[in-house]
DNA sequence: CTACTGTTTAA
DNA sequence: TAAACAGTA
């Protein structure tokens, strides 16, 4: 498309979907930019939100987001014009028919990779062109995406630390800059009077209002915002805090990510300045997005991960199953596995639907290579539990866990989950916090209570098998299962 | 007309 | 970052 001083639209509609924020927004700018009257909208799009339970934290977060994304492009406009129109129902029908409604002559969205998001864009693109509109889409939610970053040979890269130092060498600061799209807000259209209503509320949505405390999840920019400032004084710390679950250690921004409520170039900009002012915890901390932007990279390359093993021969391998199999899946999904640092994480998991990226390794391990069990059962937990879900990162990460995927773990690197527990709980803080019951054990008898002398668990109020469940399964007789489990996977 | 400076754009 | 652009001495 020839660059052109003047708009080549009369109008245009920016259709929001992981990117609810109104400044540093690629294709919220580039309508601005190309149009001369610009309408947003965004749709709760209903073939997704049928699917969910009518509690999820995940659509109060999105509709508290929404609230203040109107808010913004009404004031980025000076109130008089703007404002975001909502939808409830299924996007594909209804992007290309608000288009015929507004009569704008394109559709402005960023690139969202993921197989049933293709699909969707796919089909609204061949309606939107059945009607001559057209559907530009662009890249927002990562640093470099796609085919950016390439091996010497053209190919994709399947290991972190190459495609890690090829990104470094190719990132600029022009990638790391904001789009202006304050510069070009008066583009911005009134939105019409029949689509003035505010957002919806949860309940017209269809949803419960979940305990989300604002507190914990604080929602739209303004809390992105909120965590980032506060991030930014413990930064210089990552490097040694982010692996202990008890001390808050992470950035917390990872489902500001996955919404977009806060722009990757910002972050980005900023880790990459402090690493040059050699931060150590940013250079730790910049490697955390440039792997999200390698997951990404992955599933746009390599589509079949959704579902399948990154490497086939993993395929093969034979998973236990049955209502056994079944028992064993629901302990784990409920925090029973008498394991404590894994049942404490996924109480975490299941009471705020975050939880700290070390113990994602650790209850992805003992799913995997002490349970035996497939690791897309787990996958699918995380997609349906976490706020922060967003299918590529967690695919890779499930993927190197089971040692299916591409730079992953080596199948006979097993986890222990006890010494995981000493050595990143070490005083039991966090075990403690999620598991009441077991708080008043020593720490020496926290992390394997059924090691524990009977007269210490007397003394604590634990009574195993009752309090506090047995091992479901013993890990070394795990362990030694794993690897024969595993064996078909060696060539040869 | 040129030389210089600060601004805007590109994706 | 690099280039085009706008304004002005």
């Amino acid at each position: 498309m020839a660059p052109s001083s003047e708009p080549s639209y009369p109008s245009g509609l920016v259709w929001f979907r992981r990117d609810l924020r109104a400044h540093d927004q690629a294709a919220l700018y580039r309508a601005l930019t190309q149009c001369q009257q610009v309408y947003c909208t965004f749709v709760f799009d209903r073939e997704i939100l049928d699917t969910l339970p009518r509690a999820d934290r995940r659509v109060e977060f999105i509709r508290a987001s929404l609230v203040e994304l109107d808010a913004s492009l009404r004031a980025l406009s000076g109130h008089t014009q703007g404002g975001l129109i909502v939808l409830h129902a299924v996007a594909s029908d209804a992007i290309p028919a608000l288009a015929e409604s507004l009569g704008v002559q394109a559709v402005f969205a960023n690139h969202d990779d993921e197989p049933q998001a293709l699909e969707r864009d796919s089909l609204v693109r061949t309606r939107l062109a059945a009607a001559g509109r057209a559907f530009h889409t662009f890249k927002d939610h990562t640093l470099l995406e796609r085919s950016e970053v390439l091996t010497q040979t053209g190919k994709p890269y399947s290991v972190f630390t190459p495609y890690k130092n090829a990104w470094l060498k190719k990132i600029d600061a022009f990638q790391l800059k904001s789009y202006p799209v304050e510069r070009h807000a008066h583009r911005l259209a009134a939105r019409p009077l029949e689509h003035g209503q505010p957002v919806p509320t949860l309940a017209s949505l269809g949803f419960e209002t979940t305990a989300l405390s604002q507190r914990q999840l604080p929602p739209g920019a303004s809390g992105a915002q909120q965590l980032f400032d506060d991030f930014l004084e413990r930064m210089e710390r990552y490097d040694d805090t982010r692996n202990f679950p008890a001390i808050k250690g992470p950035s917390y921004l990872s489902v500001h990510l996955r919404f977009g409520t806060i722009s990757p170039r910002l972050l980005a900009r900023t880790a990459h300045r402090l690493m040059q002012e050699g931060n150590p915890g940013a250079t730790t901390w910049l490697s955390e997005l440039i792997w999200r932007d390698f997951y990404f990279q992955i599933l746009h390359h390599h589509p079949h991960v959704a579902g399948h093993s990154f490497k086939p021969a993993y395929d093969a391998i034979q998973w236990e199953s049955g209502p056994e199999a079944d028992t064993l899946f629901a302990a784990w999904c409920e925090g029973r596995t008498g394991y404590p640092l894994v049942d404490a994480a996924m109480a975490q998991l299941n009471q705020t639907g975050y939880m700290h990226n070390r113990l994602r390794m650790v209850v992805a391990s003992f799913l995997v290579k002490d349970l035996g069990l497939d690791w897309r059962r787990g996958e699918a937990y995380f997609a349906a539990r976490l706020n922060d879900f967003d299918l590529a990162a967690n695919n890779g990460g499930w993927q190197w866990a089971s040692s299916s995927g591409c730079d992953a773990q080596p199948y006979f690197r097993i986890f222990n989950p006890v010494s995981q527990s000493e050595k990143f709980d070490p005083e039991g803080k966090f075990i403690r916090r999620y598991l009441p019951q077991l708080a008043r054990l020593p720490n020496a008898a926290l992390h394997a209570p059924w090691l524990a002398r009977p007269l210490e668990l007397a003394e604590a109020g634990v009574v195993l098998g009752q309090t506090y469940p047995q091992p479901v399964i013993d890990h070394d007789t795990a362990r030694l299962r794993t690897l024969q489990r595993y064996a078909v996977v060696k060539t040869g």
